[in-house]
DNA sequence: TTAATATCCTACTAATTTAGTAGGGAAAAT
DNA sequence: ATTTTCCCTACTAAATTAGTAGGATATTAA
C-alpha cells in the first residue's frame, strides 16, 4: 500500500497540475483545498522539488509549480520518490535493487513471479501521468 | 513491498508444495531448510492454518501440509492472508476496502488509476500459484 | 533598509507496524 | 507416562510513519 504521505503527494501534484502554467501556488492553498496538514505538506513538496519534479519561488507571489507538463510526470516517478520501490520484493526492483540472501536468483521461482508482477504493474504506472489523473476526474 | 513475514510464508509454502502428498513436514525442517527463524515460522504457519491453507498433525509423525494442491493456491491468496491488501490504496481494495475521506470516489482520478493498476496486478497474482513458483524454480 | 511574505532546513516526537522471542499448554503416538 | 510436535498468549526491540516546532533564508515591495 502507498503511505499517506504518497497519497498526499499525489493529491498535491494533481492540484498543481490543474494549475499548470498559471504561476506559483501557495503551500497554504494546497493544504486548505486538499486538506493536507500544512507542515507535513511543506516537507513533501520540498522532497519533490529536490527530486526535480517541482520548482519553487520564495517571497510574495511565490509558491510551488510543476517543473514539467502534467503529461510528462508519470505516477511511477512520483511513487518512487515519495514511497520507494514499486516491486513487491527488493531483489526485483529496478530502482531500489537489493540482493536477497540465501537465494539463487537465477532459480528462484518466487523472484520470477514477482518480476512478472512488477512488469504488469509498471506497464500501467509508467504510462499513466498526472494528466491522466486530471482528465479522469473531470 | 511485501513484509519479510510474507516472504517467509511464500518460501515455506513453496517447500510444503514440493512435499505435497508426502505427509506432514516438521516446522523445524522448514526452518532449517529455508532459514526462517523457528518461532516466527510457527506463528506464520499457524496463521496460514487458520486461513485454511494448511493442515497440521500433532505428535510423532506430525507436522504441516498443504490442504489443497499447490495448483489451487494462488499467490494473491497467500499475500492477502499474511500481508494484507494488494491494492495500492484502501478505497480500491476488493478484500480490505476502506472509504477514503474527503474524496468523491466517482470523480477521483487517482482512484481510477489505482483501480487499473490493481486489475493488472491481480491478473497475475490471482492466476499464478505455488505450482508455478515450484515449476519456475526447477 | 525595513517589513512582510513565503519557502527552506534541522530536529524532535508520538503512534503504529514489523520482526521477532519467551514460555509454557494441549494433543497425539508409542 | 513420556516423548514428540503443534498451539497459544504475551512480551519486546527496532524500524517506519505521520506528523510538529521553530527558526533561517530568500524575495518583494514600501
Amino acid at each position: 500500500m502507498l503511505s499517506k504521505k504518497t497519497r498526499y503527494a499525489l493529491r498535491a501534484l494533481t492540484y498543481l497540475g490543474e494549475n499548470y502554467g498559471k504561476g506559483p501556488v501557495l503551500i497554504s492553498d494546497i493544504s486548505r483545498e486538499k486538506k493536507i496538514p500544512l507542515k507535513f505538506l511543506e516537507n513533501i513538496l520540498n522532497e519533490l522539488k529536490k527530486a526535480d519534479v517541482l520548482e519553487s519561488k520564495k517571497g510574495k507571489g511565490g509558491g510551488y509549480f510543476l517543473k514539467a507538463s502534467p503529461k510528462k510526470i508519470s505516477l511511477a516517478k512520483v511513487i518512487r520518490i515519495v514511497n520507494g520501490p514499486i516491486a513487491l520484493v527488493p531483489c526485483v526492483s529496478l530502482n531500489f535493487y537489493e540482493k536477497c540472501e540465501d537465494c539463487d536468483e537465477k532459480h528462484c521461482g518466487i523472484r520470477q513471479m514477482m518480476t512478472i508482477t512488477r512488469d504488469a504493474t509498471l506497464k500501467i504506472l509508467e504510462k499513466k501521468t498526472l494528466a491522466d489523473v486530471i482528465f479522469a476526474s473531470a
